[in-house]
DNA sequence: TCCCGGCTGTAAGGTGTCTTACGCGGTCAC
DNA sequence: GTGACCGCGTAAGACACCTTACAGCCGGGA
């Protein structure tokens, strides 16, 4: 992958929206975007060698709490989920991304070490950038710069969500609006409903509602039995009727 | 608070015009907000015509929640309160914000209606600014746009930190952790400790920790037994020896 | 002054969820 | 194949916290 590419899968990233073919997409994001609308091809390839692609499988621990390399990375494809641990060893998951989300963004403003962890959930395809060379970009660019503030935003409102439910839903709540916002971020169709294939062990559903593992197995055989959700294999489905 | 009163309060944000000796003092007050933190005064000054001042008592609505009143607000004193709905009518206080701060930014991105809405805890010294112009000075300046964002990351981080809270810890470190936070952001130093002048029932720390009125009510007294935190009039006061 | 409404203290009972414990089936490496 | 490991299902007991209920307090307005 050239450096080129990685840098329109960049803005593309930026722009939190998701290719369905990415040979004809990435002319397209050339021309839907705000800077390349008026950027010339030498513009673009100046910027190329600031943006590297690498390649992760399940597991990987992208960056870890405690470091304090200052990079930003993009998510091209897969999924990754970013986690804080608790004093006494307990791992909350703050976030869950998939293609067309960044993260690491804190290392752009702040040189303290990281807070939080990254793993790979679902085999992925990264760009990484350095924040100094990011920023300096974006020092450049005001439209980028407020697309970064929107993404940050957007995440913002995330996060309140979440700790509305953190604060006073049930865990079995808490995991049918997880696997609702799942759906509609990373869902696939099926008949009848979106199936969610991030693979997320009932552990990990754990640390993204603050529950336990056991109470999240009662609480899922609870909902499909309720019909709020359907197994299919080892995947979850939201019916098409609980789409609000 | 009714809707009634919201729209009251919200046209008089916009309308109301304040004493001369408070506009020559207003490029003064933009200039202490951290989105302005480098900006120079001839900047501010260029500007200075987009933002109204406007004087708010406690308890007054800034806003609420299915508004779509698209403005922005900078804190320039006092202190201001966000707050969720939950379905089942529960307040869930995601932000406590002061003189610095500021709020209801998605507006400059997002076109739908609010879905917090926010209220005055201490009495407060606002100003207001349409979302349509702000972001014209921050697509025109790219270091303010960064600010903004740099803030966004730092109200993201603050919001994760307590989600790890509202995941596995009880109530009572939950409370010691929010009164901590409080100090080291509006606490007033005074002998053996800081002192909270934010004026917070113990309804409104329930909102802020998700728990209940009477929970927080034995939480810290439990805490003020364990000399964890004093009482100063209806002011909390962290010891110092409890400031890590 | 007195009343009224908002804030606080306290306590009994109920319950959602964590803790602890164990067994079972799949998957992967050897 | 076969063991080791990981992910899952289930259940009894404990406990933190919510719910409900009521009473005292303080401050502000009539």
């Amino acid at each position: 992958m050239s450096g080129l590419g990685a840098a329109i899968e960049m803005f593309a990233a930026l722009r939190k929206e998701r290719p369905v073919d990415e040979d004809v997409n990435k002319v397209w994001y050339l021309r839907q975007n705000r800077l390349f609308r008026e950027a010339t091809e030498e513009g673009i390839m100046q910027h190329e060698h600031l943006f590297t692609m690498c390649e992760m499988p399940r597991g990987t621990l992208v960056f870890d709490a405690g470091d304090s390399a200052r990079i930003i990375y993009f998510v091209k494809r897969g999924t990754v989920r970013i986690v804080r641990e608790t004093p006494d060893g307990k791992d909350v998951t703050v976030a869950i991304l998939g293609a067309g989300d960044l993260f690491g963004e804190e290392s752009l403003f702040d040189r303290r070490a990281r807070t939080t962890h990254a793993v790979v959930v679902d085999d992925a395809l990264l760009c990484t950038s350095r924040a100094d060379d990011l920023f300096a970009l974006l020092s450049r660019d005001p439209a980028l710069a407020l697309n970064v503030a929107k993404v940050l935003s957007e995440r913002l409102d995330d996060a309140q969500s979440t700790m509305e439910d953190l604060a006073y839903a049930r865990v079995g709540d808490r995991i049918e609006h997880l696997y609702h916002k799942l759906a509609s971020e990373h869902g696939v169709p099926v008949k009848g409903g979106l199936r969610i294939d991030v693979r997320l062990t009932h552990a990990d559903v754990a640390s993204l509602v603050g529950s336990t593992r056991e109470t999240v197995s009662l609480e899922i055989a609870k909902l499909v039995d309720l019909g709020r959700l359907r197994l299919d294999g080892r995947a979850v489905v939201v019916p098409k009727e609980m789409l609000s």
